[in-house]
DNA sequence: GTCTATAATAGGATAGAC
DNA sequence: GTCTATCCTATTATAGAC
């Protein structure tokens, strides 16, 4: 039993979960073997076997737990109130810290919209997987409606305004060695992160474009 | 001999690389075997090594083709001319033209970004896809600089800003079953095309507050 | 330029001992 | 809960006939 105050022990499952995270972000799902997932834990291929039926529930364990703790980041921040210029803001750098913190998360998320086409799609697992995104997705275009109807947003096309956001946020912190290139420096620095939120944050704010016509 | 005005006569090579790129596009490098691009164009696996020296290679190659017939196509947009922010938006729009007219290219772009862990990364091959992005790069960040420095666009991040550019172009189109849910319809739909580039255009010149003190 | 045959390896998954 | 052993299939790549 887990005595308050002690050492957090991590199950074996836990273990299993980590490794397969880190990898699966690193070369996806077909490009990782359970053979490697297995050595990385310290563990025989087969005890996989023991805790996931298969390769395809492990997988959707992995992501349902990234979705799951994004999801409830999300969600307390929406709670902290404000009018919906400010929660959207504040769902914006809430988003791009808890990508910003988990460098396997952003990866991975965006290579499970492309593997679509590897995996089953119907078993619990992944129906999970997809019901928190639904329920991600929905709080978002709440929030936008919101900000439209109260008019602190300008009349946008909310979904295709979603698109861009989650590009805007997520895309940078998945794209790698072109990211690094590009910026010259790691995404994942603390100063380049900030750098995110800002041009986020100025973009919604201001655009791109000087118009003092306006 | 490829006589002016006779139909198009496919070679092998090309019908190879044409299989090639809407599988890697759909499963990703390592989810597609050679077997099954042999059995796409109608060939026997072996015969692709008498086209391509590996996997890698064929990968590259696919990569390669795609990167460097967009850059053709946004280096004509630039040769029209006009200021920078004209030329921004038309860079912009003949991007998304161009990924919405190619539904792998976005998906095998984006894949790419992901996939270095799984490819050596200093064949020639792979060698001339990078020095292709990082002519399109190049040419990008001058364009946003001399913006800039016009006084056209406003002070910015300019290689955050390219991130966001990517994300907002690049991502939507690569996003599969997710972008479909979201819009309620095909992103490739000529509609939604329309729409996403008008939400490009609308957030770069008015943001997304409505800011009436500015 | 395409084929068959083959090599060597790795894949996911199961059975059953401990 | 972890292990070894095994099954079957798929993988990349090569050799050599036609």
């Amino acid at each position: 039993m887990a005595n308050a105050g002690a050492a957090a022990e991590i199950s074996s499952r836990d273990k299993i979960l980590d490794a397969a995270e880190t990898l699966f972000a690193k070369r996806g799902y077909a490009g990782i073997g359970l053979r490697e997932v297995a050595e990385t834990v310290g563990l025989g291929k087969s005890s996989l076997f023991h805790h996931f039926r298969n390769k395809p529930q492990l997988y959707a364990a992995v992501a349902t737990r990234i979705l799951v703790r994004i999801e409830d980041r999300l969600m307390r921040s929406l709670a902290a109130g404000g009018d919906p210029l400010t929660r959207l803001e504040r769902w914006l750098d809430v988003l791009i810290d808890v990508l910003a913190e988990n460098p396997s998360w952003a990866r991975l998320l965006l290579r499970s919209l492309f593997e679509d086409d590897d995996l089953p799609g119907d078993t619990p697992e992944e129906l999970e997987a997809h019901a928190t995104v639904g329920r991600i997705v929905a709080a978002a275009t709440t929030l936008l409606r919101e900000g439209v109807s109260t008019g602190q947003l300008r009349m946008a096309n909310v979904p295709h305004l979603l698109l861009t956001l989650v590009g805007a946020t997520v895309f940078p912190f998945a794209s790698g060695e072109f990211g690094q290139e590009v910026l010259g420096k790691d995404i994942f620095d603390p100063g380049e992160v900030r750098r995110r939120k800002r041009e986020v944050r100025d973009l919604l704010r201001l655009g791109l474009a000087v118009n003092p016509t306006r």
